[in-house]
RNA sequence: CGGGGCGUGGCGAAGCUUGGUAUCGCGCUUGGUUCGGGACCAAGAGGCCGAGGGUUCGAAUCCCUCCGCUCCGACCA
């Protein structure tokens, strides 16, 4: 791997300091803009265009298990917000409020959605009548407001869009296997789509979502071994419906009240893929989310039947369905090949009149920098297999960054040591108390990341209080 | 919200201690030569120095207030 050189001064070398290279590249490689307003982002075009791939991938997932969209209003009156009292403690002091209407003071305050539960609910009372009326599988893609006190580019703005799923179902089983489904729809397209190895859990009562009965959560290692959550479900049972008195006539003709779930994904999961996949050069994109898959770059481009060539190259990729961008513009080569890797294109193909001459094209990858002649005959296959391989090198190389990096630990003090050094997931057992998670964070500096779905069963005992338990439990850092 | 660093053409910086005509690099524009890892030459354009107030004959520079960015904490599904 050729990645020890930096090409791009602008960028602080990731090992250098890596809050500071994380900025640069979203800053140099033209992701987003800062605005006159704190905490508030600006997604330029190619960072948008990132979010409409993910966009489009998602939504056509969630239409395949029966989900429509919708649109919810932006504001919350208060008096709806605090219909479910859990859920208005945990987001009141995050939330924004219009008094003003025109020159008007307004009645009742109205709260900027920071998540839209109750607005669902309280549309919900007055649709939901028969238990043919369920399932309801809603979804919006929308903007929410939450008044962060510090803020950083895509982790965390103030303002995010995302997407958020609201259901209700006859039964909690039913809900259950919503909020599961939900969970694993995410984690697959984290695999398959942003080559980010995900770890599948549940998170613990103080981590979860305010008003959740359950939350689950997707857990990513960024590079430098901190943990980010890249998506959550959560099962609601049926404490908002009953918050909000939402009921429906059963096949009993009983009126119960249904059960619910939420799910969301935000543009923090950008954040990951920056953070996952990047280098010293800039960013790194999984081919399948990344808006130009191939940049062609003409060398020589004066040259008799070089933009030929390359236009006609261009034309064969785009009819084969690759993502491709010719760059006939008048820089020169050297400055082109530094800007895309700087944007992450996952592949850079050169044609110059020495190609020409050799029915070839130089293909670049941007994961490990190896150049290689690719012949013109075997152009769309080869290119093909080039973006798969770059997708699975990536996998490979964010799983091993984080099987290298994942720990057992006895003690809280161990926890400590680790997190304070090089950082990492610390694996252990947990005996489910409130008080031994408190110590974890006290004593070893770490916060309960999830319980991963996939437990061992063996037996251990717990690492604060020594109680023999079963639970498997991962620790960290978190964004 | 606490502690540190910072704010000067589009970007990055110097100038501030010791007040006196706004400085450099990159980028931008035009023309020419170049073109296989951020090319070169020449000529140009562009800044009420984050905002407001004060001190002074005179403020980028000194004093106060505010705003923003950034890092570390706290807080945060």
């Amino acid at each position: 791997m050729a990645q020890d050189r930096r090409q791009v001064d602008a960028i602080t070398a990731r090992d250098t300091d890596f809050a500071q290279w994380y900025t640069d590249v979203c800053r140099k490689a033209e992701l987003i803009d800062y605005t006159s307003v704190k905490g508030m982002f600006i997604l330029r075009p190619y960072g948008y265009a990132i979010w409409e791939n993910i966009m489009h991938i998602l939504d056509a997932e969630f239409k395949k298990t029966g989900h429509t969209n919708v649109s919810m209003p932006l504001l919350i009156p208060e008096s709806l917000l605090q219909k479910e009292k859990d859920h208005v403690q945990g987001f009141a002091p995050e939330c924004a409020w219009v008094t003003m209407g025109g020159n008007e003071k307004l009645e009742e305050r109205l709260c900027v959605r920071p998540t839209s539960e109750t607005l669902f609910c309280d549309h919900w009372t007055r649709v939901v009548h028969s238990w043919r009326d369920l399932p309801m599988l809603y979804n919006q893609w929308c903007s929410v407001l939450r008044w962060e006190k510090t803020s950083r580019p895509f982790l965390r703005h103030r303002e995010f869009l995302w997407q958020e799923g609201h259901t209700l179902h006859a039964t909690p089983q039913e809900a259950v296997a919503e909020t599961e489904q939900q969970l694993e729809c995410y984690a697959k397209f984290c695999e398959d789509v942003l080559a980010m190895p995900v770890i599948r859990g549940k998170k613990t009562d103080k981590e979860k979502f305010a008003g959740a009965e359950a939350t689950y959560t997707i857990e990513c290692m960024m590079h430098d071994h901190k943990a980010l959550q890249g998506g959550t479900s959560h099962y609601f049972g049926n404490g908002f419906t009953t918050a909000f008195d939402i009921t429906f006539t059963d096949k009993n003709n009983q009126q119960v009240h249904p059960y619910q779930t939420s799910w969301g994904l935000s543009t923090r999961i950008i954040g990951g893929l920056i953070m996952t996949h990047g280098d010293d050069n800039g960013l790194i994109l999984p081919p399948r989310i990344a808006p130009t898959q191939v940049a062609v770059i003409p060398v020589a481009a004066h040259k008799p039947g070089v933009l030929d060539a390359a236009g006609a190259l261009c034309g064969r990729l785009r009819a084969a369905g690759i993502r491709v961008k010719l760059d006939d513009s008048d820089n020169s080569p050297g400055w082109k090949f530094a800007e895309y890797e700087m944007k992450g294109v996952p592949l850079r193909i050169e044609i110059g009149p020495r190609d020409i001459e050799n029915g070839q094209c130089v293909a670049a990858r941007r994961d490990t920098g190896e150049k290689t002649a690719v012949s013109l005959d075997a152009l769309e296959e080869t290119v093909e297999q080039l973006l798969d391989t770059i997708h699975r090198n990536l996998y490979a190389m964010a799983l091993k960054n984080r099987e290298d990096n994942t720990f057992d630990i006895k003690t809280p003090e161990e926890a400590r040591a680790i997190a304070e050094g090089k950082g990492g997931f610390l694996r252990s057992k947990w005996c489910g108390s409130l008080e031994c998670e408190l110590a974890m964070k006290e004593r070893g500096g770490v916060s309960s990341r999830c319980m991963p779905l996939r437990q061992s069963g063996t037996e251990g005992v717990c690492p604060v209080c020594g109680k023999k338990c079963t639970t498997d439990i991962l620790w960290g850092v978190a964004y």
